[in-house]
DNA sequence: TATTGTTATACTCTATAACTATA
DNA sequence: TATAGTTATAGAGTATAACAATA
């Protein structure tokens, strides 16, 4: 008969598998920001560019894009929207006239600096279920695992 | 002047932004997934509910698409496929003839057992970095984000 | 020759809405 | 009326290859 599959479903395998768990806690943290953001049209990937641009100002493109695991092709796209957006300036340096070194905008400031109090709530809330210990425990370990950790 | 921008890039908010770190770590681990089994054609999805079926015998195809957070307009074209390549059968059930109850064929299990060893091996490489007692604490901390921790 | 970024394009995932057949 | 699954389709996100400009 068929009166098996119970209620909280049998991962097998699955169970303690780093990947897969990984995948469900993004999706979790994704929905946290979403329900955060919903109405900006702000989505992590660009927030995330811009917080790392502020922290760099003047990086380059294919820098900050090997940072964030995006390809440059992608990148591209994004920061001509960026641009265009009037968050970001673009600037040709002269010591390398291939490269496109990256800075802010007053007005991507601004939206970052008031978007920072929400960010830091929704970051909060995606992994309110831990204890403050436990959070710390879960980013010192994903920063090793993200080679991100102080050496 | 522009010589700014260090060599590791500064993640300034997003350094212990937990659903950022998340990001990073997933690709990581899904990028020891496609290392291990770029030849076979198998992805982390489809590997992933053929573990869930092989420990659900039986299991309704939308309880399935909810254990693993994929929408049941996904998983109907996901199991036609897997349904057409031998490895499921899907069989309605008389006492709700609405649904789909889904097993593993005897290819289905010849598949996941033939390459669970290398699927354990690359859920270890996954973490490599990580001493064995951290990965334990991820695990665990992962299980609790995810809403699969034993209560 | 190699590198930086760009364009064009395709492919996978994911999301939504409308539909059917059953309950 | 509500539920289980299906179909069609649209939209992100991501991937590759070919290219221009520069080093």
């Amino acid at each position: 008969m068929d009166a098996l599959a119970p209620a909280p479903l049998a991962l097998g395998a699955l169970a303690d598998d780093p990947g897969f768990l990984l995948r469900l806690a993004q999706l979790r943290a994704y929905a946290a920001f979403f329900d955060e953001f919903a109405d900006e049209g702000l989505t992590p990937g660009v927030f995330s560019m811009l917080l790392v641009i502020d922290a760099n100002p003047g990086v380059r493109q294919g820098v900050l894009a090997d940072a964030l695991s995006i390809k440059p092709a992608n990148m591209a796209k994004t920061m001509r929207r960026l641009e265009m957006d009037g968050l970001v300036n673009r600037i040709t340096p002269d010591d390398d006239r291939r490269a496109q070194h990256i800075r802010l905008t007053d007005k991507g400031r601004a939206l970052i600096a008031a978007h920072a109090g929400r960010f830091r709530a929704q970051a909060e809330r995606a992994v309110a279920i831990l204890k403050p210990g436990e959070r710390r425990t879960l980013v010192a370990l994903l920063q090793k695992l993200a080679g991100r950790d102080a050496p």
